[in-house]
DNA sequence: CGGAGATCTTGACGTTGACAAGATGTGGTT
DNA sequence: AACCACATCTTGTCAACGTCAAGATCTCCG
């Protein structure tokens, strides 16, 4: 047992937490959370160097768990659609991480392992992406940004609160923006597609 | 004249704006924006009353801008993907604005005045997706949503600079993008999309 | 068991946001 | 023209914050 903790690096990771759920990830305070995890307002700074540093392990602890979830989902041989159900999924069930991981200028943009983590995340998405069941979409490199933003985007939105889901069904929602996600049309080229949908 | 200046909350915003521009909205000190305008520490109180006041002006500022943008597209008959790429481009041609926008728990989101500039934006893009041209697009009331989140998601990225347009032209990526939301289809379905897609 | 190094505390410094009180300019009323 | 109510801006002050330096305490290896 080290000093005052078993782990107070992850004490206190737990307690920057609590604290972004509260406050938000910009009116956090090192010294409160020192007070959090019962230590010095110093004790912070041989952990994490910085507050910046600090948020920037959460960050790289989000994206992560983000990318751990978009493996296991790829793993079960989902589509690149349900990719992007895991990712609003991931943001809407851990708000206080994804809000550190979108907060710019509060982190450190540079570090190896934030970058490392958020490369992985990516190329899950891009790997997906290219496995489209449409060909169409499926060779198009743009298909796997399209797709990033607009799960990030509903995910910003729906943690805004400009957006509930019907019967707080977050999921559902997802599927059904996802799915609207598909290759480069034509406007022409839509009417076939109306003239086909029909029950 | 006044005081000092001829204007002085103008002259603060403009400060407020280039202090974003140059160490992010999240780092802007209220007696450096004052610092920047020529006038002591406390004079932003008076006109903002606080610097969440302050930012919160700013992004007012930035929502009622983006939904003139909006209405004069929608003006001169564009369709729902113009919309799309005419959201995109505020985002890159105002970074300072769009940040302060966008950044949760810098602004106080219930301000009557942010709200109804909000309110007009997101009013002129579901419009925008009613009149989306294939009536099955149109008919969902999830198209604006979407558009929303994709648009807000790209932006979002580009000014990350998660992802740098080819060329440097933002609006014809944003219109590559902005054409991928169709009505939702499912995958059977989009094999008909891509049979009727060629040369 | 002894010392080297990691871990945490204590103390200090400059900066910040917010508040209070006072100074200065402005416009309207008589 | 004199006055006064009010808006505007300044000066002074305070607690809280992030960061640094120096010292105390714990741990573990030789």
């Amino acid at each position: 047992m080290p000093y005052h903790h078993g782990d107070l690096r992850r004490a206190l990771l737990d307690s920057a937490l609590e604290a972004v759920a509260e406050h938000g990830p910009v009116a956090i305070s090192l010294r409160d959370v020192a007070r959090r995890a019962g230590v010095s307002h110093a004790a912070p700074t041989h952990h994490f160097g910085d507050k910046t540093g600090l948020l920037t392990a959460l960050a790289t602890e989000g994206w992560t768990g983000l990318a751990d979830d978009l493996a296991r989902t790829a793993d079960r041989g989902q589509d690149f659609a349900e990719l992007g159900v895991t990712y609003v999924l991931f943001a809407t069930s851990h708000p206080a991480h994804f809000a550190v991981m979108r907060a710019p200028g509060l982190v450190r943009g540079d570090d190896p392992e934030l970058s490392a983590a958020q490369n992985r995340a990516g190329e899950l998405l891009r790997t997906g992406a290219a496995q489209h069941r449409n060909p169409a979409a499926a060779s198009d490199p743009t298909t796997a940004l399209a797709g990033w933003a607009l799960v990030h985007g509903l995910s910003v939105l729906l943690l805004e609160g400009a957006v509930d889901p019907p019967g707080g069904n977050v999921a559902d929602l997802a599927r059904s923006i996802t799915k609207r996600l598909g290759p480069a049309v034509d406007n022409d080229e839509m009417a076939v597609v109306s003239a086909n949908k029909q029950p």
